[in-house]
DNA sequence: ACATTAAGTGATT
DNA sequence: AATCACTTAATGT
């Protein structure tokens, strides 16, 4: 674990920090399409990203799910960050998009720190401004943006967060994403690939334009 | 060979 | 852009 934390966040947070971290926190790594957060969770930790990447889900009442982000290496969850000082529940959904590796913070020390640590200080509010512009960027692209425009970018997405310009992905599974019906998202990326954009197989996408 | 799942398509709203 | 109804293609057993 130390290994790991040195390199995702070694350069943003001082030697005794770290140390703090490692003596606390928890290691774990977990395979693809795992649940690490379900809406309505108590939210009792706080993960530090390592490796991989996380997707951030919004769910509406009829149980359609939404994607609001990403979390890459040297992320971490922003709603986390706002239930941290009272025992509030989680809004979102967070599930593992590749293999992941993560340090779980007993939320307890996230005050603690805060008052300890500049550099504490700094990441939760640089994270939390990163995120809110995340999230802005999405509600642009839901309002302003074409169906088909909002699938490109998705795939552009999903390919550099795996580093491979191969999207392992159905067509079922990007209309989830994208709060579509599948019947839409094959209409466009058939278009797509007329367009010369990408190559369409079973379960993966090639993406040329990137 | 058969069943299952993913993807393609026309028609309608 | 969503939905329905149906077809075709790919894949697993």
């Amino acid at each position: 674990m130390q290994k790991e934390l040195q390199e995702a966040y070694g350069f943003i947070f001082e030697e005794e920090l770290l140390n703090e971290i490692e003596s606390v926190g928890i290691f774990k790594e977990m395979g693809p399409n795992q649940k690490i957060m379900e809406i309505g969770d108590y939210v009792t930790g706080m993960p530090l990203l390592i490796h991989g990447a996380i997707k951030i889900l919004r769910e509406d009442n009829k149980g359609d799910e939404l994607l609001l982000y990403f979390l890459e290496r040297g992320d971490t969850c922003a709603m986390t960050l706002t239930c941290c000082m009272g025992q509030k529940k989680s809004e979102i959904r967070a599930v593992t998009e590749s293999d992941c590796s993560l340090i779980m913070i007993p939320i307890g020390k996230m005050e603690e720190w805060t008052a300890k640590y500049k550099t504490w200080r700094a990441f939760v509010f640089e994270s939390y401004h990163t995120r809110f512009s995340e999230m802005l960027e999405t509600i642009d692209t839901i309002a302003f943006m074409n169906m088909d425009e909002r699938i490109m970018r998705h795939l552009r997405d999903k390919a550099k967060i795996n580093g491979n310009d191969v999207v392992q992905s159905t067509h079922q599974e990007i209309a989830y994403d994208l709060h579509t019906s599948r019947v839409v998202v094959s209409r466009i990326l058939k278009k797509l690939e007329i367009d010369g954009m990408i190559a369409l197989q079973r379960n993966s996408i090639k993406i040329f334009d990137l």
